[in-house]
DNA sequence: CTAACTGCAAATCATTTGCACGATG
DNA sequence: CATCGTGCAAATGATTTGCAGTTAG
């Protein structure tokens, strides 16, 4: 279940009661939950933790590749821990609920029906991720990268 | 540029001039702005127009279908006027900046170089949207589908 | 004329941050 | 025992909402 401890203490990472619980609260294989539902469970363990000390430890988790940030549109981020595995999402637009699926190919082609789960599909996004000419030269002594985008004299 | 315009009013969308305004900073093929950034544009050429109705209009003109709204991580939305032609996105993971692409065929293989435009390309990702089960039993008396996904007794 | 749209400001929501205290290695 | 992690509460940033006034059709 949970090699994720193995590894993140194989790591030297810090091991404390709270980070503990919030990895036990991502144990699983298919879940995605957000940093609240997150808090929420880790504190039916744990009852002190706070809600600052979940999102650091998320965002830790994050940055240490062991558990995938996914953003549902509008929503609350979601965390799969099941970062190893490579796969997709199929994302419910009403709830926001995540499913893994698993394709192959051209993905707009299709979800084949075995791996719906029962939801109606609508479509397909690929999105590509990257870093752009400018932000690759290194994070630099902050030029400011936060409001920069898509101003000015639009070069698109 | 603005078949936009025309759109709307064909489908009996109320006029304005802050509507119109909208509607006009979002007229180019390959504009990805903030919500913030319309409002900033558009108040350029309609100074007391107020960042809630920049806010409204672009929510309703997501929901007609004649904009994209692309999330891009923890930063805020943008909105993508291109709706009307298939297309990928690749985002900066440092500035959040959108360029469009066009990929075919598999993802996961990678983006042609051409269509790089310089980045530095990381990785793929693959959104499949729809409606889950009692999602799309329609949207009810109001169930509550707001915080309902991922709680309970984890079905997955 | 009347329903729909605006503006403004206050309200939410998700997430981050500053700082003093406590626990780990 | 020094460092790193935690809790709390307040700060931020994005987006939404309530309500009275204005306007398109």
């Amino acid at each position: 279940m949970s090699d994720l401890l193995e590894r993140l203490r194989g790591r030297g990472w810090r091991m404390t009661s709270q980070r503990r619980v919030v990895a036990e609260v991502l144990g699983g294989e298919h879940v995605h939950l957000t940093a609240d539902e997150v808090h929420a469970r880790a504190a039916r363990l744990l009852p002190e933790i706070a809600r600052a000390t979940v999102y650091n430890t998320l965002g830790e988790l994050v940055a240490l590749g062991e558990v995938a940030e996914v953003s549902t549109d509008g929503r609350a981020k979601r965390y799969d821990p099941n970062a190893h595995h490579p796969h997709q999402h199929l994302v419910c637009s009403g709830c926001g609920t995540i499913r893994d699926v698993h394709m192959t190919g051209d993905p707009l082609a299709g979800l084949p029906q075995e791996q719906r789960f029962g939801f109606t599909v609508s479509g397909a996004e690929v999105t590509y991720r990257g870093l752009c000419p400018s932000c690759a030269r290194g994070p630099g002594p902050d030029p400011g990268p936060s409001r920069a985008a898509g101003e000015g004299p639009e070069p698109a």
